[in-house]
DNA sequence: TGAAATGTTGGGGCG
DNA sequence: ACGCCCCAACATTTC
């Protein structure tokens, strides 16, 4: 019998379209390792609403192979693995945070030090990041001329079937998931998120399924609308792996044909915003430090306000402003929240509450259950102004016609802010213009006008390098 | 993947 | 009949 490989499974939990696990599968038997690393990534350790997909995704995999949880520094763990059970090789993914590269060079040596071979391959992205160049060889800074080199490269490859791999574990402990202790405890937050979820590639491909036959026909426009169902909800299922971006890419490309056309702009639509997750990742990989400072580094300067109690009330959705505390609640409750309502809720920490993107950015990766490294670093920078290809810094949302023009009945607002339930359509965004409004519902922390005047001075005093 | 201010135009009321 | 004003409606500019 071949020595056994060990398949180090990372945000790849899936069977199949896995370049890896195909590769492994087909060089031996497959011992299926996950390792829970909170060391390396340092802050950036995944959040509380990670772990908790991350736990149900495990289990779903856990019940197709025999998975092997560990916990610690990987190349630590993966040394002692390939000595006790002396694999051949190591297969894995590799992974773009700005701690990988180095990572998956000590993980590399730990195989050469145990005399097994090392097989890195892609997976997680489309297009590899050395891959995509400028004319001048360069990596791309701007969203626009990068999406037509990647539409212009052709189709992806063909997604792959199931793997079909012998299962090992050469008598490995196996240890139980609940050892990670991934769920939340005393308080169970997460208790709103297992209806709304199915982590595990089953889940992933029943979403994707559902979106295409649901949701992809009226995307270009229904997409920003808060109060239709037009996302695609696969950005967690993406972010574990649990199905690959080519899958995702054929998959759209599949119902576009089959519509004959009709689903053209739609389709064209959804697939230049997985491109926009390969842009964010293209900037991390390039760019060190993308996730804390500023792309643009003149906005160190900038002048922030710092304030807890303020950050607070934005966290806990008690802004005064109807669409802003729907998504922060939103969000609180089920891990996710609408990306329209994304946009709105950073522009309004950053430019209304003159809090760091940073704070926000924290904020975010811990409860959302689609935390990424790099579409969360990248979001944020856009909205700040900061980042690369970013929103202009005089790009306000005010967050009164937003709510007005995405949400036109209130209808996303009233699910997510019940002291609004009873006020009337054309007064949801605007409660506080009532003569009697709702007493349980706060005023606005701040006036959008003035507010708006504040971060204009204070972004323009950064362009002319004043003082405001 | 904005919003607000400012500018322009043209129809209609009205003296 | 005509010019003046008002002001939507739309366009352009500015932040």
């Amino acid at each position: 019998m071949n020595a056994p490989v060990i398949m180090w499974f990372r945000q790849d939990l899936r069977l199949s379209d896995h370049p890896a696990l195909h590769a492994a599968a087909a060089a031996g038997p497959v011992i299926p390792v996950f390792i829970l690393d909170d060391e390396t990534p340092g802050e950036w350790r995944w959040g509380g609403a990670s772990r908790w997909w991350l736990h149900h995704s495990l289990a779903a995999l856990g019940k197709d192979v025999p998975l092997v949880l560990r916990r610690g520094r990987p190349e630590a763990v993966l040394a002692a693995l390939l000595r006790k059970t002396q694999a051949s090789a190591l297969y894995f993914t590799r992974d773009y945070a700005p701690w990988s590269g180095k990572l998956e060079q000590r993980v590399k040596d730990a195989c050469d030090a145990a005399g097994a071979a090392c097989h890195r391959y892609g997976g997680f992205l489309l297009h590899e990041p050395e891959s995509v160049r400028t004319g001048a060889g360069d990596y791309f800074k701007v969203y626009t001329p990068f999406s037509r080199v990647c539409f212009g490269k052709g189709e992806p490859r063909a997604a792959k079937g199931t793997v079909s791999a012998t299962w090992a574990t050469h008598g490995l402990e196996r240890r139980s998931l609940d050892n990670l202790r991934l769920l939340p405890t005393q308080p169970n937050w997460a208790t709103g998120f297992g209806p709304v979820w199915q982590p595990g590639e089953a889940g992933a491909k029943a979403r994707l399924v559902r979106f295409l036959e649901d949701g992809l026909k009226g995307y270009a426009e229904g997409r920003d609308r808060t109060d239709l169902a037009h996302t695609s909800q696969l950005s967690a299922h993406l972010h574990w792996g649990e199905i690959s971006p080519y899958q995702v890419w054929q998959a759209t490309r599949q119902a576009m044909e089959a519509a004959g056309g009709v689903l053209d702009r739609d389709g064209e639509k959804f697939l230049k915003e997985v491109l926009w997750r390969e842009f964010a990742y293209h900037l991390v990989h390039h760019v060190p430090n993308f996730p804390e400072q500023p792309f643009r580094p003149e906005f160190a300067a900038f002048p922030w306000r710092p304030d807890d109690k303020a950050l607070a009330r934005w966290q806990r959705g008690e802004t005064g402003y109807p669409i802003v505390d729907a998504g922060m609640r939103e969000l609180w409750a089920t891990g996710i929240m609408h990306n329209r309502v994304r946009m709105i809720t950073a522009s309004f920490l950053i430019k209304h509450l003159l809090q760091p993107w940073q704070a926000g950015e924290r904020w975010f990766w811990d409860t959302l259950v689609d935390a990424d490294i790099g579409n969360n670093a990248a979001s944020w920078q856009w909205v700040a102004g900061c980042g690369a290809d970013a929103s202009p810094y005089f790009r306000i949302f005010n967050p009164v016609l937003q709510g007005e023009k995405f949400d036109p009945r209130g209808d996303y607002v009233k699910r997510w802010v019940p002291e609004l339930r009873d006020v009337p359509a054309e007064m949801i965004h605007r409660p506080w213009e009532m003569t009697l409004p709702p007493k349980s519902y706060p005023p606005p922390m701040v006036d959008h006008a003035r507010a708006r005047a504040r971060a204009l001075a204070a972004f323009a005093a950064l362009k002319t390098g004043e003082s405001p």
